[in-house]
DNA sequence: CGTTCGAATGGAACCGTTTCCCTTTTTCGC
DNA sequence: GCGAAAAAGGGAAACGGTTCCATTCGAACG
């Protein structure tokens, strides 16, 4: 393995010179540079990121940690990170924190504090004091997506407003008999419901209606079985469900397809997050893009990074709506023709 | 911050010897030991990681290479990495590589030649020539998990043992007109597929029946979107499917519910993976459980790194069947009970 | 034409560990 | 009780970069 030190003599420089001339700082002729450029690359040297890291202090390496990493939320945000860190130059390193394991204890006294990183990303934690303590004594800039209690920079989704648009959507059809299908629960974490569930509450009681909320695990699974137990009593079955989530939204639909409720046509249903598998189930839903959400919190981060003054700043994410064929108007209404598309 | 020459000063010992007691490398007497590892904890020391891979030339960091990160193999694998490394103390560095983009060629010619890891677990991988060669410079153990072209370790399911399983299971249920659904396409890679495939061919071959093959990419809407043609037209229509994958058996079960083709009575299908979702669609599948996979693999690389002499061991994980309520003879057939449960 | 300033470069210190090598002390077998 | 070997600990040299500081040289400026 050949160092600078190599490079520099072949180059017929100093090793301060040949540093120079690789990295950028500081004065060097361009024809130093360039040959020095050129020597380097002929003889394969790659600089020791640990030697590095040691003279500078900063390490080109961003932390990632999350929750979950196989829920689709979180693996989008973490390709979208990805996607800027490689195009940055930066590498990732990903620490999994699932609630209440000892694991994620480890990684809030052990991993993060040896500080292997300039900045850290937290996705959709929800930090105890404790935990959020551990993060500030990193003294490293953090950015999260989705809830984080204090004053680093958020990049997160209107829930509340995702919520509202949503149930004014079935309203506007003409729904009367909403549920709202969720959980006061884990999945991207208890606020993102209660947001999303408040919204519901606040839209629906301006309209007049009542509110009825049927508790369901924030899962596929989760909102099937929620649903089978629900619909399955005509007495209680609305003619529209608002899933906290897609995912719970197709759950449902499956439950109703087996018990032969047509959707939409006797029962109109409308998720939040545009899965992946929303449009193979002709699910109406209000997009939430995480990917672009992870890319946002990325470039918030590194341009903290390179002008630390810069002061993070949150930034809020309103869902598109994406109509699809999942909602219409409630059953016995005289026909109003719903288009298939997309709308604000 | 303080360094280990504070700890030293501040336990009366040089700095030699505190980085003996810490490390616990070479001879340090108990009570030494103890009382440097007490002033550490007090005054928070954190070793500087930097320094210390510069210093030994190890990292403490594995690498993990994977084309997807958003499909559920992947993540599952990802996770039983993570959850080996943590227990072990080791940082996960990510390294994300999708086929064919330009993100991809800088991972293999920039990211992975710097090094900053002791090993690397590549996943799913299906390295071309050029990328095995920069594999196999940067002279770091390697473990893979599904297919990797070369001598490294690795650990794979007997993707033909599954699908000789599979089909296995269908012709005892008294099954003649079996078709494979799947592609010569992406998902876990290529070679997946061919040796599922290959796996049905002879099974069907040797018990004289007629191999009928549709392809489908291989996703849920893929396997939706071929189940609906090949269902469509009675006269092509098999009495049981043999999914490359579980997303696409789930997406065959959901084409034949919409067209009305009751499963199982009517069509019996089979899947690979036992995927999260297979439960809710009662999918008789072959268990392939990628985080043990996953978990294996970092085990053989961690054993690896201790033990330089150790040779790289390849593991092939024989899938277990799990029989639910998607198979059952063919219609028209003396009626045979088929107990729901697990058998190997 | 002398002074000053910027560009270009080299020498050496430094980042924070680990570890080699050497000295001193202890232990243990005979 | 003595010698050898093992245990304990210290000083200093790595590890491989970056950067401070000093030096030289040439150009620009008054």
């Amino acid at each position: 393995m050949s160092g600078i030190e190599d490079v520099a003599r072949a180059a017929g420089v100093s090793k301060a010179t040949a540093s120079r001339a690789l990295t950028g700082h500081g004065y060097v002729a361009a024809a130093t540079r360039e040959r020095v450029a050129r020597v380097a690359h002929e003889m394969g040297y790659v600089p020791s990121s640990s030697a590095a890291s040691l003279a500078t202090g900063r390490t080109r390496n961003i932390g990632v940690v999350m929750p979950y990493l196989n829920r689709w939320f979180f693996a989008e945000v973490l390709e979208g990170i990805q996607e800027v860190l490689l195009e940055s130059g930066y590498d990732l390193t990903l620490y999994d924190a699932k609630p209440g394991t000892e694991g994620r204890r480890r990684v809030f006294d052990d991993f993060l504090a040896r500080k292997r990183f300039d900045g850290l990303i937290a996705v959709g934690l929800e930090p105890d004091d404790h935990e959020l303590e551990r993060l500030v004594a990193i003294g490293r800039p953090v950015v999260s997506v989705v809830a984080i209690g204090d004053n680093a920079g958020v990049v997160r989704l209107d829930d509340e407003y995702a919520a509202r648009r949503a149930t004014t959507h079935l309203i506007e059809l003409g729904h009367t008999k909403i549920t709202f299908l969720g959980g006061v629960s884990v999945s991207s974490g208890p606020h993102v419901d209660r947001a999303r569930l408040s919204g519901y509450q606040r839209t629906m009681t301006e309209a007049g209606l009542t509110v009825t909320h049927v508790r369901s695990e924030v899962s596929l699974p989760g909102g099937y079985a929620a649903a089978v137990d629900l619909l399955g009593d005509p007495a209680r079955r609305p003619t529209a469900l608002l899933a906290t989530c897609d995912e719970v939204a197709i759950g449902a639909i499956i439950a109703a397809r087996r018990l032969g409720i047509p959707v939409p046509s006797a029962l109109s249903v409308v998720g939040i997050d545009n899965h992946e598998f929303a449009e193979m189930f002709s699910l109406t839903t209000l997009e939430q893009s995480p990917r672009s959400q992870g890319m946002h919190a990325t470039q918030m981060l590194l341009g903290q990074l390179e002008d630390p003054t810069q002061v993070p700043q949150d930034v809020s994410i309103q869902a598109r709506l994406i109509v699809r064929n999942s909602t219409a108007p409630p059953p016995g209404t005289a026909s109003v023709t719903v288009g298939v598309g997309v709308t604000s």
